[in-house]
DNA sequence: TATTCTATATGCCTCTCACATATAGCGCGA
DNA sequence: TCGCGCTATATGTGAGAGGCATATAGAATA
């Protein structure tokens, strides 16, 4: 008997959008722009690349996950004033996860303008 | 005391990326490339704008779903061999549909077309 | 006759999603 | 000094989506 009903998706990046929330993470800490969860649900947000605004939520068990994973390692930051930040950091496995990332999101962009462009014609014809 | 755990989402037409299946759907209907559910099922799969094969299910499911809102229309066909078929039509509610998804769909594309542009020279340089 | 292909549809269980709440340090104005 | 709001992190929750499986059935083919 084989299990039912398990999230399975073999493409490991497959894109459901509020997913895109990780690869933003990454990259943001790859470039610096956003160290810790607070900067980076606003950074991501002005981004645009996730459709509606991320809830803070989202972000901080995507940034769990992602140390869970290896992807990203933090530590506390005590120094400044204001409640303690955890910093994030890309590590080597983050930055191989986010050059998958961008494989598939180019596809997938790709894919989709080629459809809202054959849509469009068709929308014009009619 | 607000609803909580609705699906609400003001952007009525946010690209969660299963979701795709809808404009495929109708863009499908649009150009009469397919006009029933099983047609419909491999031509979606042929046109790649879902990340993964898609679920017949899926396909029925959004059918009668898109129906149910006006956006299509269903007549039985049994004058083939095989069994009956219900072929849909593109309503003008449904035209209207696909439009919105195109605006929505071409917007997301750019998004991440530039995202991942941004991405891979991060990644190119580091 | 049994297997396969076409065709539509629903059941089920888990995971996701978006909202809500919990906790807490700090600054500032009344 | 009390409350308020901002910064900051984190978990709880309920409805819905997602993906696999099954049910049903006509027709062709082996």
């Amino acid at each position: 008997m084989r299990k039912r009903g398990r999230m399975q998706l073999d493409e490991q990046y497959a894109i459901r959008l509020s997913r895109l929330i990780e690869p933003a993470v990454l990259y943001l800490l790859g470039t610096g722009a956003a160290a810790h969860g607070y900067d980076l649900l606003s950074e991501v947000n002005a981004m645009g690349l996730t459709e509606t605004q991320v809830d803070p939520g989202a972000v901080y068990r995507v940034l769990r996950q992602l140390e869970g994973e290896g992807a990203v390692a933090s530590t506390w930051d005590t120094s400044g004033g204001g409640p303690a930040r955890r910093n994030y950091e890309l590590t080597e496995l983050g930055r191989a996860r986010l050059a998958s990332w961008v494989t598939v999101i180019a596809r997938r962009a790709e894919a989709m303008q080629e459809f809202a462009k054959h849509a469009q014609e068709l929308l014009d014809k009619g």
